[in-house]
DNA sequence: TATGAACCCTGTAGTGGCTTCAGAGTCAAG
DNA sequence: CTTGACTCTGAAGCCACTACAGGGTTCATA
C-alpha cells in the first residue's frame, strides 16, 4: 500500500517535479520516507492528489485549490464559501471567453486585410497592426 | 520632436517599466541619449511600439511579434508568412476557446451539486472533486 | 542659491506554475 | 560488480512583465 513517487505519478498524470512541487507548497503533505529517503505515499495522498488535478484541468489557480482543500480539511464547517468560490470562478471563465471571442473576431478582420502573397510593405495586415488610428 | 520616456508611455499607454523591457529585449532599437543621459525617442519609435502594443492585445507572445516585426524591417520581401502566422495565431485562439466552453459546461455541472449550506463533509462540490471516477 | 518634486537611470528580485538541469545516492537484475 | 532505472536536493530557466532599491537629472519655486 506504500508506493514511490514515480508510481503515484503514473496513477495521476501527474510528473514527479510536479508532485514535489504541490509538496513544497503544502498543498500536499509530507509523506513518510523508506530507509533510502524514498517518498511514500499512501491511498489519502493520491486522493488529495487528484483533487488538485481536478480543479486545475478546471483552470483553478493554486490559491483556489488552497482555499478549497482547506474546507476539504475542516470537513465540519459549512460549505457556503465552496459555491462563492465556483461562482466567482465561473465568472472569471467567462469573462474570459468573452476577450476571446472578441480578440478573434479582430483577429479575423486583420487577417482578410491580405489575401495573397505581397510585397510586406503594402502588405495590409503589418500595415493595420502599426495603423495608430485603428487601436479598435 | 524628440521625446522622453514617460512622454512615450502617455502616449502609447504603455508603462516606463514595458518600454524599457521591450528594449532590453531587442524588440525596439536603443534610442538616441541627452546630455543627462535620458531616453529619447522619435516617430518611429512611436510607430513601432504601437505596433507592439497592438499585437499584444491580439494576445500574440513576444516571441511572435519578434517575427512579425522582422518582417516588417524587410519591407521588400514576400509577406506570405504573416497571414501564416496569423492563421495559426487564430487557430490557437479558437482551441482556447473551445477548451473554455468545455470548463464552463464542467464548472457549471459542479456547481449544481451544492445548491446550499452544508456540512463540508457531504458538500457535492468537494466529494464530485475528489472522486477520481469523474474525471470528466 | 537652496530645496523639493517630478522625472529618469541601472540592476536585481519577484510573480505563477511549473520544467529542466546538475550532481549525487539507491536499488534490483544480470 | 556493474548497469540502468529510479530517486534525491537545490538551483536556474520559462514568460511578460512588475516592483523595488538606491541613485542621478531637471526645473520651478522660496
Amino acid at each position: 500500500m506504500l508506493i514511490k513517487i514515480g508510481e503515484l505519478a503514473k496513477r495521476t498524470g501527474a510528473t514527479v517535479e510536479t508532485i514535489r512541487y504541490y509538496e513544497k507548497e503544502c498543498l500536499l503533505p509530507e509523506p513518510s520516507r523508506s530507509e533510502g529517503n524514498y517518498r511514500l505515499y499512501r491511498e489519502a495522498h493520491i486522493e488529495r492528489l487528484q483533487f488538485i488535478l481536478h480543479c486545475r484541468t478546471l483552470d483553478m489557480t493554486l490559491n483556489e485549490v488552497r482555499v478549497l482543500l482547506q474546507y476539504w480539511d475542516e470537513a465540519d464547517k459549512d460549505c457556503g464559501n465552496v459555491d462563492a468560490l465556483l461562482d466567482e470562478h465561473i465568472r472569471a471563465v467567462e469573462s474570459r471567453m468573452q476577450e476571446l471571442a472578441q480578440l478573434k473576431q479582430h483577429l479575423t478582420v486583420l487577417r482578410q486585410k491580405c489575401v495573397s502573397s505581397a510585397p510586406a510593405e503594402s502588405c495590409g495586415i503589418l500595415n493595420a497592426l502599426a495603423d495608430n488610428s485603428c487601436h479598435n
